[in-house]
DNA sequence: TCAAAAGTGTTAACCATACACCCATGC
DNA sequence: GCATGGGTGTATGGTTAACACTTTTGA
């Protein structure tokens, strides 16, 4: 037992709330735990933050090692600290949310790692510790920034049509909206370059592919441009 | 030395970035350090978490002790954990903001806390640790976040007029406002509850008084209402 | 030729902006 | 009576919201 300090120190730990979008749902992928405490119960990824390392790099590694995921968007949510969050003792977590293109991760989360699972988050099974509080927090994060951040894009594949994006943005939001009127303000915005391709094997008239302009949105945003859905 | 863990831990600290107006800039409170590291800077009020202390208890007990303010709005911010940013070793903070009514606490912080002392935004000394960072970090999230969210009367007096109200904005967005849009603007959303008392002991005419009503934004925040200036 | 989704314009209501003068008060 | 800030209205342009049909494609 080498760590011996004058005042009592807390556990610190990561936890990472990815979220997914698919056709119908938006999903949070959750593990089983395999040990004790909460043997048997679903969680939100995480893990111990190794001395001295960042806490980012500690999220991405958590996520790597327990779902496979290695390419997420990822930012800080919150740091929880209560006192029974954690039958074994004092332990602070810091969460990080995640959005990731499901299209890329979803074989990956069920082979690699095979106690990892998406969920839709409408039906999020009882979890550990207090992840459903810090699941919570995540989707009311999610639904709030996705109208005034550019973020929803991480959620899709590199190249989209509208109506994916549309889909989205109704998904998360839980309302709908006028094809014609999003279609004129998302184009609007000047943010969605036109790849000049359309979708394939599609039993319809096919849609164009659009792909979002990262360089040009930062240019934008020096303006005090403000992105709004 | 009684706490000895099998794996090392973080030592964990609070940070409070505390925001007060007065009649001509947007101040933050710092407090000189009496012990090392950094004897003799500037740095935020901020300490050590008592076990098992809840995190926000930590950062208003920090604050009461290092500059007698009890009463604030008090929000997390950020958790940061580089490698580098204590020179005594892993040290991991959850920084807060916060927002005073400096008419209330501007005595107090000058006089019970000898060495704590408000700083106007635009001149903040070289800090320890971290802290320049984090103060940054804070005083962009507050930016942000005044224009969508009233937590801007929590820098004013319970009433105030809207004079006062509209340099609050001009001074923490830094841009000028039109004096009879912002009126109709804020009026119009109906948050404020008219007073019916006027300034007092002014050398022109004395401005109505007004109160935000929190019952009301509720209400309508409820029902989809999004606070914007 | 049918089904399924893509794509497209116009109008009316509302909201944001720009802008300048009179009013009340204390000194 | 003058200096200081308080308080007020209108017109214009731009933005949002409501709304329905035609086109393309593959099966």
């Amino acid at each position: 037992m080498p760590f011996t300090y004058e005042y009592e120190r807390p556990s610190l730990t990561v936890d990472c709330v990815v979220f997914g979008l698919d056709e119908t749902d938006l999903k949070v992928i959750l593990i089983e735990r395999g040990v004790p405490p909460f043997q048997g119960k679903w969680a939100l990824p995480g893990g111990f933050v190794k001395p001295s390392e960042p806490l980012e790099e500690a999220a991405r590694r958590e996520l790597q090692e327990e779902t496979g995921i290695e390419q997420a968007f990822l930012e800080q949510l919150f740091t929880f600290g209560d006192k029974d969050r954690d039958p074994r003792g004092w332990t602070v977590t810091v969460a990080y949310y995640a959005l990731v293109k499901l299209s890329d991760h979803r074989i990956q989360a069920t082979t690699d790692a095979s106690d990892a699972k998406w969920f839709p988050v409408a039906a999020i099974p009882a979890l550990a510790f207090d992840h459903e509080k810090i699941f919570r927090v995540a989707l009311e994060r999610l639904r709030g920034k996705v109208r005034y951040q550019p973020i929803g894009f991480e959620l899709l594949p590199e190249k989209f049509t509208l109506t994916q994006l549309q889909k989205l943005y109704e998904t998360i939001l839980r309302q709908d909206l006028d094809k014609r009127n999003f279609r004129k303000k998302i184009l609007s915005m000047g943010l969605l370059l036109d790849t000049n391709e359309t979708q394939q094997d599609v039993a319809h008239r096919a849609a164009r592919l659009y792909r979002f302009d990262r360089h040009r949105y930062e240019e934008l945003r020096q303006k005090g441009f403000n992105f709004e859905v």
